[in-house]
DNA sequence: ACTGGACTTGACGTCGGCGTCAAGTCGGAG
DNA sequence: CTCCGACTTGACGCCGACGTCAAGTCCAGT
């Protein structure tokens, strides 16, 4: 299939596509006209990336991942690699989660103590 | 006071104080030779924006406190539209760590069941 | 007089993940 | 032959909050 049909299969663009070729991540035979060429593997390494990506996972982190499925793992997260990315990840999460309920918290004290402000007399 | 003496009192750059100028955020008055002078009201406004941004705040989002506290109120947050703003913070912070939880627990999901594959004979 | 700091404006660089436009090529349908 | 749609590469735009460099001004100290 070429460029457009796995855009449309993968639920993306074709933009997008290039764009991960020219990372490294998902590479494509070319036809004999130059176009790129994918099979249902690449439909697969474009799904893992978009699945990883949609969570929140950076392209770069992904990469583990498409390259465990390119040495022929049926799982992208068979591979050390993978396992690491995913604790990093973690990690990154719950740091992450962290800062923002604690900023959370700061802006509803803050939130409540205007409101007191404002109407005293409230019950 | 001139502006590398406000931004080592205020914890920022001149860069970031003539951004905050260039945005109408944090004005100045200018000596007879073009420098800019600050007083003691300039490091408040300048604390007031530090401290929202440093919850979260984007800058264009702390206007309206920087403008209430030029309005003369003490607290930067005793305007209407300063609640209104902390009110589409706070739905903002929980919408984000919705989200954030959600793909936390995806990936906590993920790991453990690559580990699991990874060892089958685990405890 | 000279040097060193602090100041000024202007403008380009950064990071990620593409969107979007330009200009050209190619193959098939009418 | 012509036209349309899909494809190609190249390159600039975008968002936010500045960092960083360039080139010039100005003032205080020695």
């Amino acid at each position: 299939m070429r460029i457009g049909e796995l855009a449309q299969r993968g639920g993306t663009t074709t933009r997008a596509l290039r764009y991960y070729e020219s990372l490294g991540l998902l590479t494509a035979r070319r036809t004999a006209n130059g176009q790129r060429e994918y099979d249902e593997d690449g439909l697969r390494l474009l799904a893992e990336i978009r699945s990883l990506a949609d969570i929140g996972f950076a392209l770069e982190d992904t990469r583990p991942f498409v390259e465990c499925l390119r040495d022929g793992h049926t799982s992208g997260d068979a591979c050390p690699a993978s396992v690491a990315a995913y604790r990093r990840k973690l990690a990154e999460l719950d740091e992450c989660l962290a800062r923002l309920a604690a900023a959370r918290d700061r802006v509803r004290t803050q939130l409540e103590q205007a409101e007191q402000r404002r109407r005293p007399c409230a019950r």
